[in-house]
DNA sequence: TTGAAAGCGCTAACAT
DNA sequence: ATGTTAGCGCTTTCAA
């Protein structure tokens, strides 16, 4: 399977462009043999270790730049254990919200030398599991999780490799390890609250349940918010969503519901849902907001277009992948699994009031 | 810098959580004795070379199989000077376009075992170097550029080791190299002949010069498109975006259009810079499409909403990615720069008519 | 068809 | 403060 024709020997092969062969690699041998010390020594200097004379640092360091020379990363991996390779592991990156987190990861990363492999899961835990095998194969660095099915098996592997992990937006009681997220009960709540104020009663709930707190606490963010305004939960309008949490789910649930219920509002899980949610409606012929006002979550650029102007939740997007960096590198600096576990990272979640839900219709405003 | 207090001898660190110190990894070597054959025959088999006896085979499988044992690739690559990591170089993987694409590579490179590490350069030849340099560092096996700077040295760099790459949506006459793409030319005229068919006489255009052909060629389809119809090319009708291809950059340069000339139309290079001017009109009292037309370019998922419309260029972006992933594969496998070098796959650019050029206010049809 | 041995480029004990 | 030595886990000649 491997490819013998590009062995490092660098036979002149056929299709050469120029005829230049692999010229043979500038090692830490060289280095130390122009520099008159043993390798050990180089590799010291390189590795910022203390104890190593300050002249023959310069005269190492001075080789190095003059010939350009940079240790080989695999070779350093096979001997230490460990990689500069973190993974992104996500349901979709072409999802807004999570490309904006990988964003912030990977600038951060790239900042501390490290780089970042993205996996899609799409949400299947067969492909999450053939990921994380091959993740781990790699001696990858850390794991963000952005999404995750849940299973502990997998988390079990990933703590016996001692390798660092922190979840995005979600959080498991079950599941032990760091996370970075908003109050998403608070959102829940925020979302549902506005709408009542702005005086729907019947107002639908497109979720979905699962292991991850993140779609249960917007949830019951809904029903605290139902309950202060002494409005009865109603099971009928709490819809679970089917599929991953995309565009289309959220128009084909709707398109379902609104054949079946009365109700004025949607408060939606994410924003891809509400916008699904929003060209079902429109389909049916119910304008928005005027017949139904609709409430998202995450704030993902689009949801701002003139045209669109969703209300929904603001999240730290950028900022929280950013964050996602620096407790990695906290542990891999230290203690991989110390007193600080099961740290978590809460922002604060913005309720973002633009056109869908209404509010400017009323007159409230502007 | 490294981290020495994670060393591979797995002494029982202070923050153990079951105690489990590292197990000692699995080996070759002890398939290899369990199988009572040598290290190399167990190689020859999980490479899946030739000249190994059938039952030798099937009993180093067995065990293999049965101890779940999985071949360390780092030592692997060591030896082979390669990897099983390709590298997705992006102007922002924020963008929907690239995210898309992205997603075309990734499911086909894992599909070959592959995994893909993406890079943001945001069009900075400073971020451009610097990851190249890392990615050569860690020997990566293949790179698909999104964005690339032009920077020949860069590339020769890369030939030098060895590494097949392809460009995406982008081809440079003076740099070598496979690439995928639409044909761009027959893509800006058909969006440009679109708005003259609506009767549009004064069209603005939003591009971007620079060394890759793709906003050029569209640019030269728009040029003929107007020459085509007898129209006067006005270049103070051409305007030049300054920044990243984005949403922000769309907007500011059509403030600033709109300020200094007349027109009725719009053709953007991308659909992100066309949602940017359509947000610049509307803040400027310019409606869209009855004042204004516009058309972008990629197809990107949210033109299709109902309240936005976008007409736009579709590109096969999926399967432009998973093209990627067999171009470079071949190359992997074969001749790395062969006599197909300088393949060049070309799709053919669609027309998606939707709201925002004024073709159904025509009452053209609907 | 198989095995022995060398080595990929680096780090880390242990000496000195 | 520095050098010597022994690997990390695999592949690949070369010999049998």
């Amino acid at each position: 399977m491997l490819n013998r024709e590009r062995s490092r020997k660098g036979e002149a092969g056929s299709g050469n462009l120029v005829g230049n062969r692999m010229k043979a690699r500038l090692t830490i041998k060289q280095i130390a043999k122009l520099a008159n010390v043993s390798d050990s020594t180089v590799s010291r200097v390189l590795n910022n270790q203390p104890d190593v004379n300050e002249d023959t640092r310069q005269r190492v360091l001075a080789i190095v730049k003059e010939l350009n020379y940079r240790p080989d990363p695999i070779a350093r991996s096979l001997v230490t254990g460990q990689s500069q390779t973190l993974a992104f592991l996500t349901e979709d990156i072409r999802n807004p919200f999570f490309a904006e987190v990988a964003r912030g990861l990977e600038d951060a990363a790239s900042k501390y030398g490290y780089q970042v492999i993205y996996c899609s899961t799409d949400s299947e835990s067969g492909k999450e599991k053939m990921y994380i095998e091959m993740l781990l194969a790699y001696r990858i660095a850390g794991i963000v999780f952005t999404s995750f099915s849940g299973n502990k098996e997998v988390i079990q592997e990933i703590i016996k490799c001692k390798i660092p992990y922190v979840f995005v937006n979600r959080f498991y009681n079950e599941i032990p390890g760091d996370c970075v997220l908003i109050d998403n009960y608070q959102g829940g709540y925020m979302a549902t609250r506005h709408l009542i104020k702005l005086g729907h009663r019947r107002i639908v709930h497109l979720g979905r349940s699962g292991v991850s707190c993140t779609s249960l606490d917007r949830k019951r963010g809904y029903e605290q918010a139902l309950r202060e305004a002494g409005i009865e939960y109603n099971e009928n309008l709490v819809k679970e969503i089917k599929g991953g949490l995309k565009y289309n789910s959220g128009y084909e649930i709707t398109k379902a519901i609104l054949q079946e219920e009365e109700f004025t509002a949607i408060f939606a899980v994410n924003d891809l849902i509400a916008l699904g949610a929003w060209m079902a409606c429109l389909e049916e012929g119910r304008r928005v907001p005027e017949d139904i006002a609709i409430v998202g979550f995450d704030n993902i650029d689009f949801t701002s277009f003139p045209t669109i102007g969703l209300t929904t939740i603001d999240q730290p997007k950028y900022e929280m992948g950013r964050q996602c960096m620096e407790i990695l590198i906290d542990r891999l600096r230290g203690d991989v699994y110390g007193e600080k576990y099961n740290k978590k990272i809460v922002y604060t979640p913005e309720l973002v009031i633009r056109k869908s839900c209404g509010y400017y219709l009323k007159g409230y405003s502007l």
